[in-house]
This record gives C-alpha cells, sequence and structure tokens, in this order.
DNA sequence: TTCTGTGAACGGATTCACAGCA
DNA sequence: TGCTGTGAATCCGTTCACAGAA
C-alpha cells in the first residue's frame, strides 16, 4: 500500500472519499485542527478501521497517537480526486429538469462548472438560460474541444437517453452523470454515475412494506409510557 | 432460500429489484412475453447468474429451459417491493431546488405522491405551489398523521437537514430521501437514501484525473488515421 | 436441448488485532 | 498512553457448475 497508486483501488474507496472530504471540510470551518479515525467515522457511520484502510491505500496521513491533521488530510483527498482543479460539464437536456440542473447552486462552489447547454429538440436551440444560449447536439463535439468538456449531465427523456450518451461517447466525453431512467450502454472506458430518485424511492418501499403501521406511531406518543401502548 | 422471506435479504439485492422492474417494464412495452436470465442480465449490465440468485430469495418464477414470464415477473417485483400502491411523501425545503422537485413528473407514475409542502422559514408559509399550500414544519406531525405520509424529502441546505431529519422522525416518518449534502443522524430503523450529484461528481473525476489527456480525441478523429496525430 | 434454481467454491471488501511510533 | 498503519482473519456477496424440469 503506497502512494504511488500502483495497484487498483477498489471503486468503493474511491466513492468514500468525496464523503470524507466533505465531513472533514465541515471539521475545517469548525475550526477543528485533528481527528481520529474513531470521531471521522462516527460522523460518517463507517468503522475506524475502515477509514484508515481507505486512506493507506493513498499514503500516511496521520500521527500515531494524536489523528489527522484536518486541513492537511483535506488537502490530500481534494488532491487524491482531483478537486484542486475547476471541472467543465456540458448539459444535455433544456426540458424542466435540465433547467433545474443549470439553476442548481451546488455545483459551482465544488469547482464544477456547467459551460454549455444542448438539446435534441430544434425548437429549445438558441433559447437563452441565465448565461447559456441552447444550442443543438450537432455543436456538441465541437464545443467539446473548443470548452475542455469532460463531463455530460444527460436530462433528456429515457427513451433519448441513448442517443444523447452515444454523441457524448463520440465527442470524447469519458464521464456521464444520468438523471434519466434508463440502463445506458457505453464502452468500457466510459463511467457512469446515476441519479435516479424513483429507483431510490422503490427500494425504501421494501422495507416500509415490512414495518408494521404501529411503528407509525410518533415517538412523543412512546415516550409517554402508559398513554399509548403498542406491544403487550 | 423460499419465498416466505424469512431469512434476511441483503441489501444490495434490495437495491437491484428496481432496476429490474424498470427493464421488465420496457420488455413489457415491447410486446415481450419472455426473458431469459441472460438477456435480462444483457441489458442491465448484472451476470445471468446473479439475476437467477437475487430472484431466488423471494420464489421460483421462471421455467426451466424458457425463461422468465416478463408480465409475471414483474408484477412478482412490483408487489415484493411495495410499489403495488400509492405511497404518500411529504417535501420539506421550497427552496430552488425543493419547486423542482416538486415540479418533477416522474413520481407520480410510479405510485409516489407529494402530499405536503413545508419550509423551516415562516416567511414561505402559505405561498402556493402548484396544487399545494406550504405549512410550516411545526405542523408536520400532525400532516404525517392526517395523510398517511410514510416518506420525506429534505430539501433544505445541508446546515439544516439535520434539524428537519430530527423532526421527521418524531413525526414517525421511517424513510427519507435527501438531496441535502449532509451525514444525517438517524435511529437504526430509520432508511436514508442519499441524492447528491456532486459527491457522484467527485468520484468521477479521480478516475478523469488519472485518464491521459489524449484520450480527450474524439473517436471520429482516431478512426481517421493519418489525419490527426496526437502522440508521436 | 435449454434455461432455471441453488448448494459450493471463490474472491474481494471489511474487520480484527497488534506492532510501532509519538 | 493513544492512535495510526497494516498483515491476517473473517465475512459476505458473486460466480460457478450442475441437477432437474419443460
Amino acid at each position: 500500500m503506497w502512494a504511488d497508486q500502483s495497484e487498483v483501488i477498489p471503486e468503493v474507496v474511491i466513492l468514500r472519499l468525496p464523503l470524507y472530504a466533505r465531513t472533514l471540510a465541515v471539521l475545517a470551518y469548525e475550526g477543528r485542527e485533528l481527528v481520529s479515525s474513531q470521531e471521522l467515522g462516527e460522523r460518517l457511520h463507517v468503522t475506524p478501521a475502515q477509514i484508515r484502510k481507505d486512506l493507506s491505500y493513498f499514503g500516511r496521513f496521520g500521527k500515531q497517537g494524536r489523528g489527522y491533521n484536518v486541513r492537511r488530510l483535506l488537502q490530500e483527498l481534494r488532491q487524491i480526486l482531483g478537486l484542486d482543479r475547476e471541472w467543465v460539464m456540458a448539459l444535455i437536456g433544456v426540458g424542466r429538469l435540465g433547467r433545474a440542473i443549470l439553476g442548481y447552486s451546488g455545483f459551482a462552489p465544488e469547482g464544477f462548472r456547467v459551460s454549455a447547454a444542448f438539446d435534441l429538440d430544434a425548437g429549445e436551440v438558441g433559447k437563452r438560460i441565465g448565461p447559456l444560449v441552447v444550442q443543438h447536439v450537432n455543436e456538441l463535439a465541437e464545443a467539446v474541444q473548443r470548452l475542455g468538456i469532460r463531463i455530460g449531465i444527460v436530462a433528456v427523456p429515457a427513451s433519448a437517453a441513448q442517443r444523447v450518451v452515444d454523441i457524448l461517447v463520440n465527442a470524447g466525453v469519458r464521464a456521464i452523470l444520468n438523471y434519466a431512467p434508463a440502463d445506458l450502454r457505453v464502452p468500457s472506458d466510459v463511467l457512469v454515475r446515476e441519479i435516479d430518485p424513483v429507483t431510490a424511492l422503490q427500494s425504501l418501499t421494501y422495507y416500509l412494506k415490512l414495518q408494521p403501521t404501529e411503528q407509525l406511531v410518533p415517538l412523543q406518543m412512546l415516550s409517554a409510557p402508559g398513554l399509548f401502548r403498542t406491544e403487550p
């Protein structure tokens, strides 16, 4: 386990690093200088051993007996994840969802910038949305080169998603954030992350269905023993 | 492995079932009568063995030598997941993100209904958004009981998310869809699903950073050898 | 013959437990 | 003494491989 990252690092580890970074940012904001893997783990619902093991793939950032320097570790993680620069993205699909994404204020502070907006429908082309003018997807490849777009955000209906993804891949984009509820086919060197609230809900309901209705009783009632009895 | 679900089913399995259901719905729409685990797996980027194993937790839905009846299996999965009914949800936070969620048309067709909207800010209370009138979170517990709300959607800033979650949990809500980039503390019987595009992007960049820039060259160019040379 | 259902084998991620350093 | 870093042990999900049904 050395910092040269010569061996392949499990993807689950990479998926956790942004969460570590987020919590470290909060701790830094709170003015904390040191954290132990113990405390970081408690905040994140992750075991201390897991955090230490994850970090050990990339180097030795802690001090025995003291813990990790919050600022230092945050800095290291940001560099490992490539968050120490700006990433240029393109949005495809300027319907209701697409417009909401363009209006989302959470990307910019983290260095993600939507620099161009496209649509399949010529009827949308030319419209202004904030600082952007909607372009036709035909113009995407050229824009990718000119603007240095590395990430595509897919916000078209599921039925059009594959078509849009093919266009992105052909334009050289290798990372896609997909809001369409569709199974996309991409080459093995293209990465896709799904944002799909409906699918997320559909697994929640499995567990809700198992819960007896009595558990719906609010905690206030349960904490007033004698007034309400839910079990003999 | 029997249909009585007496043993605990791995959560990853439950997370895959909605994806199976989604693809089966497409197949049903296409008029397909049967699918093999092979074909379903190809569509979903999942191995056939995995699909068969996953389904075997719940029963024996296939016919040897033929495959699965598309309509039948879809029906079974919808019942297993509890999708054969309507689920009532509450939205908390009616800022830009919250309003976008209220306007999202993807929930209703799948049986998820946002029946009430709340905000922490009294200044928002009373405003109409579509068919809903914004209420103060103080009124949440009562609404949960009256409307049968089982799921809470958190769309407030990260700094207010924990407060909102506590209110939901106290009101008896046991399932939360969290759009706030925050690590929430909930009792062990409360389920949370995160919707966090920024965190998703932050793991993508790790892999993008590793890619040599030459890979940015579009496929069209690579397929015209001689015209473009990117490396000596 | 084809494809399901499923124990058994496998592999990889998580957790353990402790050596080692501050 | 406190907490990291990390091989070893463990756990658990995935894949294998085949018996069995249509």
